[in-house]
DNA sequence: AATGAAACT
DNA sequence: GGAGTTTCATT
């Protein structure tokens, strides 16, 4: 089946023609090849949401009934409401009285929180906005548990993680291996194949959608019709191998949200569809706790009635001036402008919009769990800093923050590292300052290192201004890379360096803090005093005497302990660098396509930056 | 390197 | 609509 015969082009008609690669031949070529990529007419995508996210980690974290109305709370508003809760009219961004007044047994959690001098977040009494910074981790924990269910249920599907509770899955593998099996005849061209491996496959048989989740309708008919492949057989639909395919896809997903649930009591709602943007936007069809699924044919009756501000990347000032340009609000509408009027006003963006209007998203799916990603904690400050010196206390709140979550990062990536810190600065509404360093290359990032090299930054900001007014500070680690290939060495160096600075058996030591090894290590067993003194140390591997050039009066003993970790730690890395050059060359990334059209998530672009300094 | 915009949860 | 993230484009 080729595309529908081409019918005049008239204005504000659309066209059947815009969706014209709904059922394409699918040959054995196909079904054999391993990496068609976008071009697979197999390929399947899924998209996995959870419910409710936050206020389900709540629910699971005070192991309560899935039934019971709750919310997660912030200051006086809500930031996410469990569907019970939702039966009662309570929706986000209510105030947390107006909700109770809703539903009066109502259980309110309030995010967790980092508060002043406390290392770790947790649920206080007394929450406060001005004292308080509101903690994510509880949250992107489970969201990492989720994805590992995800990871060891589908050993062969490819992982995105789209947001905090949503990851693009590609099921394409999977699914092939699971159709080749079920159905072997499709593994070889017959003999008498016309075109042999391009020979069309066989027709493909019914399919028993009960348990594979909700169908999205093809025609308004459909819609109230019985949702089996019989009814669909006298209504004149046929089946195709693609849509097979979605239905294993289904299964896969079915299962893969069983474990979900069960191993970690979250439910989730998926959208299962040839690509991408589909997945996504059919994941919303129904929810919670369901999936649906959307066939290639059911594209257009899906797309066109669809509000396009509500698609992906169409939410924002595009889809705005979108809708303004041409006084229209959903897709349908939008068909009727050709590439070359919409290129002529919206210049870049127009091909991916006017192919996402047709149901095309070429973008795969890509695994980036943690790389390529910058880690930023930041506050918004109701009470501004007029005062220099505030800056630290603030600095080492996001400092705490930053220390978890690389902590976190590392146990399942553990020679992630950061190249750089940066600090910002808000005054007002705009005006930001910024100002970014070299990070040390080192695997014990404590709170003081960072907090440290973030009190540095805040002092560069601060210099030469005389009147602060801060209202939001943020701490961030970006170039964030993990070492790959020929890792070993980086292994070794972690491990020689953990061996050879052994925790001392000293009976109360604070042996957590990594911060104690280095600093005991050049003087065993030193008395109290003489290690909080120490403004220096030796080197075992140059035998040089390393001291800190800028010793401050006011420097507490905290801080003087920092600087000369820090100091060690900048040291070591002067050497390990030193051994790295002399070492054969570590990185080299996986090819580069240079295919890529242009596309709102562009191709990995400088990979190559790996390493490249010397 | 610094700043800012945009999009999204 | 608040708070927090992340990425990208521009300067
Ligand atoms: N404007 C927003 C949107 C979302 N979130 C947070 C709270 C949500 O729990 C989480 C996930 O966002 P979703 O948009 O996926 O919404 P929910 O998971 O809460 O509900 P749904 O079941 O509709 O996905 O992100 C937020 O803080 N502010």
């Amino acid at each position: 089946m080729n595309s529908p015969s081409k019918s005049a082009k008239g204005k504000g008609k659309t066209m059947s023609q815009d969706y014209d690669d709904l059922r394409p031949i699918i040959t054995y070529r196909h079904i054999l090849s391993q990496n068609l990529g976008v071009r697979d007419p197999l390929r399947v995508i899924a998209l996995c949401d959870s419910d409710a996210f936050y206020a389900a980690c709540e629910r699971v974290r005070l192991a309560l009934d899935p039934t019971v109305p709750i919310v997660v709370q912030q200051w006086e508003s809500l930031i996410a409401v469990s569907y019970p809760a939702r039966k009662y009219g309570i929706s986000r961004m209510d105030k947390i009285k107006d909700a109770k007044k809703k539903c009066p047994n109502l259980v309110a959690v309030h995010v967790a929180t980092y508060k002043e001098g406390e290392k770790e977040p947790g649920y206080w009494d007394n929450v406060d906005t001005r004292t308080h910074k509101v903690s994510l981790d509880l949250y992107r924990r489970e969201s990492s548990k989720i994805i590992n269910v995800f990871k060891q249920t589908l050993p062969n599907g490819e992982i995105e993680k789209a947001s905090i509770d949503e990851a693009f899955i590609d099921l394409t593998r999977p699914v092939r291996e699971k159709l080749l099996e079920r159905y072997p005849h499709l593994a070889t061209v017959p003999e008498d194949a016309p075109d042999g491996a391009d020979s069309p496959l066989p027709p493909p048989p019914l399919i028993n959608w009960d348990q594979l989740g909700v169908l999205i309708p093809l025609t308004p008919q459909d819609e109230v019709s019985a949702q089996d492949e019989l009814s669909n057989v006298e209504s004149g639909y046929s089946t195709t191998w693609h849509d097979v395919a979605l239905s294993i896809g289904a299964e896969l997903m079915a299962q893969v949200r069983e474990e979900v649930s069960k191993q970690l009591g979250y439910t989730t709602s998926a959208g299962i569809a040839r690509n991408k943007f589909l997945a996504k936007l059919c994941a919303s069809y129904k929810k919670p706790n369901s999936q649906s699924i959307l066939r290639n044919d059911a594209i257009p009756y899906y797309l066109r009635p669809m509000p396009f501000q509500k698609i992906r990347f169409l939410g924002g000032k595009l889809g705005d001036a979108l809708a303004k340009e041409y006084d229209v609000l959903i897709v349908g509408d939008l068909l009727t402008i050709s590439l070359d009027e919409m290129q002529h006003k919206f210049g870049e963006n127009a091909l991916w919009v006017y192919e996402l209007l047709r149901g095309i998203d070429r973008n795969e799916v890509k695994e980036k769990s943690t790389l390529f990603k910058s880690m930023l904690a930041s506050k918004n400050l109701p009470k501004p800093i007029t005062d220099p010196a505030d800056g630290q206390h603030w600095i080492r709140v996001l400092a705490a923050e930053l220390a978890l979550r690389l902590k976190d990062a590392r146990e399942e990536v553990p020679t992630l590292w950061p190249k750089t810190i940066v600090l910002h600065a808000r005054k007002g509404y705009e005006t930001s300052r910024s100002k970014q360093a070299a990070f040390p290359f080192t695997k014990n990032v404590t709170v003081d290192v960072i907090a440290l090299a973030g009190n540095k930054l805040w002092k560069e900001l601060m210099k030469d201004v005389t009147s602060i007014n801060i209202t939001s500070v943020q701490l961030a680690f970006t170039g964030i890379e993990a070492a790959e290939t020929g890792q070993q060495m980086i292994h070794g160096f972690f491990k020689t360096r953990d061996a050879q600075h052994p925790p001392l058996k000293r009976p109360r030591s604070n042996s957590d803090d990594p911060l104690d090894k280095g600093v005991e290590s050049e003087t065993p067993n030193p008395p109290e005093r003489q290690v909080l003194s120490l403004t220096s140390f030796v080197c075992e591997r140059c035998h040089s005497r390393i001291a800190l050039g800028d010793v401050r009066a006011e420097w507490n003993e905290e801080q003087r302990a920092s600087a000369l970790a820090m100091l060690r730690q900048e040291h070591e890395d002067f050497h390990f660098a030193q051994d790295l050059a002399g070492a054969s060359h570590p990185i080299k990334p996986r090819s580069s396509k240079p295919v890529s059209t242009r596309s709102r998530e562009p191709e990995p672009k400088g990979i190559t930056k790996f390493f490249s300094k010397k």
